[in-house]
DNA sequence: TGCGGTTATGTAATCGGTTGCAGAAGGTAA
DNA sequence: TTACCTTCTGCAACCGATTACATAACCGCA
């Protein structure tokens, strides 16, 4: 491969020229212009980008730490960052942690090493690094934003929902159908976008005033969990006769074990599920779910962390994207009122 | 940030030394050694990757370009082809092309700029600059390799399942059940991917002797895709017992028409995907499919590029993995045998 | 004591760009 | 013609690591 000093000297200029023509074309003569991207094309030169972002000390590059790139609410978000950040002139290192914290930790050292201008976490953890990071350019802001989860205490600015009011939302669309008994599958309540839902919910069924007939059960957001939740509500004594899943992959899961038990959805069981991903529509019945707005999300996010990269003031303001209660037919009113 | 020099001073020795503790501590005495640490511990130093990347002409990144992450069959593939990279030290550098040949061309040029130390190419076409490089560094063998598309005559190595007779067992499987109308929605034909299925198919049709009751149509791997396709498949005058589909998603738009069509299956309409994503078994009803290995074509790939940059020998041999057809319950011999 | 051999450390060149500063060239006005 | 200004280009320092080579220190043995 060609280098900068190739060029120079095939197009008779210095190498500072070269540098001017490729990135400010204007202080060139159109002239020498013309010698230098001869050149350029002649040698078949393309600068090293090692080199220029050892003397710029940027990359150019965005770190994406995702906790599983193969669920398709990430991939949705991840689609939206890529998107933006390759629009803004950025390119994507993606990180997926697997929900392993020391994986977390591991791709944010790439930070310390500067192998990316800024990060991006989907997940509910600051890794320690990144904490790190935050603390040491207090009061300025660090370049770190986070999708999806609110956590003012973190520090960080985010893109994200109101999951309260959706989860709030969802419960009174069960409770205005005429249910009473609702379950609920939460996600890890480790993370506040869980909390959130469920805190939302629960005001909500304070508000009806039917604590006794709601029970809370917690999954990690996979088919599975939701099956094996969905088993354990409706085993009671006195099972709901709706089920809202904190997600819709448990949601899934929730109608396989209800199939397997001989309940009709929406008739016997009625399921909400949550972000409306794109096979939410494809089960049978189609899914009643909160949708939210991943894409923006994502896109969202990569402008919160290029306005901290592009200026020295305080942090941006977190972002709040509305979200849509999706009605399908996997809700109906309850069968027997009581 | 603090660099090589600050930790050598503050540890009294030279930016050898420290570098040399940091890469290969057995050159060091461990006085010395300690010394050291100590030093890059207190100033929290990690040393910086462009500078050391400019120096050694390498970077740790492996550039992936996929047509599509919110498509779940890449999307394993991607958290395969992440984990192996991680695993083993190289860092992932996503390009998500959304099927665009410019996209594709401009991620490609990543590489010239040495911003990655190779790539991954998960659609069926070889970039601009990616072709240029394999050409010009014949007879040696360039760092790209492919997934999913077997393409000998673009001079790269790849992973892949045999996709002629994959295709050609869901057919074997069908007429087994006793049916003889068969309809194919494949995916866009210019890939080989769709070209090896549609040839594996038609073989097995021709052995069967079945030409005549053999449809075909094209999609684009899309659930509407599928839909339409169906649409267009049962509207004829013969309609088929039975479609095979070339990817789970148009699978599920098929079953999506059919039911629309007020079609039962299995018992009016069998339905076959392909790839197994992880719903394929979530839709009503659970679907055959052909299952991949998805997470292994991603592992796989990195291996083949690993050892491509391990080794300035000749290319290494194409990887075909075991794909098995997964048996469920969208399948059922046809209702009335002519 | 002196010599060859081994091991630990330092010196300085190098990777390939970018950019502040200085100087040259050309233009305009007095 | 001279003074001054603007525009274009070149010189060379610099970004922060790695590593070939030189040197110093230490060892054992004759």
């Amino acid at each position: 491969m060609s280098n900068i000093y190739d060029v120079a000297k095939r197009a008779g200029v210095s190498t500072a020229t070269v540098s001017r023509v490729l990135s400010q074309p204007a202080l060139v003569t159109p002239d020498t212009r013309r010698k230098v991207i001869q050149a350029v094309e002649f040698l078949d030169y393309a600068p090293n980008s090692a080199a220029k972002n050892l003397r710029t000390l940027r990359t150019g590059n965005l770190l994406v730490t995702v906790p599983d790139i193969s669920n398709p609410f990430f991939a949705l978000i991840l689609q939206g960052i890529e998107d933006a950040a390759q629009r803004e002139g950025y390119a994507v290192l993606l990180g997926d942690t697997q929900h392993d914290e020391e994986r977390e930790d591991r791709y944010a050292l790439m930070l310390k090493r500067k192998e990316a201008d800024g990060l991006i976490v989907l997940g509910h953890r600051l890794p320690k690094e990144a904490a790190a990071l935050v603390r040491a350019m207090a009061p300025r802001c660090a370049p770190v934003v986070n999708g999806c989860e609110f956590t003012p205490r973190l520090g960080i600015p985010s893109v994200h929902i109101d999951n309260a009011k959706a989860a709030a939302e969802a419960m009174d669309y069960l409770y205005r159908l005429g249910h009473r008994h609702i379950g609920i599958i939460t996600g890890p309540l480790v993370s506040p976008l869980s909390r959130d839902r469920l805190r939302g919910a629960t005001a909500r069924v304070k508000q009806q005033k039917a604590e006794r007939d709601f029970i809370v059960t917690s999954g990690d957001f996979s088919i599975e969990s939701g099956a094996v939740g969905a088993e354990r509500l409706l085993g009671r004594k006195a099972p709901p006769t709706a089920i809202f899943c904190f997600n819709d992959e448990m949601a899934m899961g929730a109608v396989e074990t209800a199939k397997r038990r001989g309940l009709r959805i929406p008739l016997d069981l009625s399921i909400v599920g949550f972000d409306d991903i794109r096979f939410a529509r494809c089960i049978d019945p189609p899914l009643t779910t909160v949708a939210q707005p991943m894409r923006a999300i994502g896109e969202g996010t990569v402008h919160l962390l290029l306005a901290i990269l592009a200026s020295d003031a305080k942090a941006p303001e977190s972002v709040t994207l509305p979200h849509t209660l999706t009605i399908r037919s996997s809700t109906a009113p309850p069968r027997a009122r009581r």
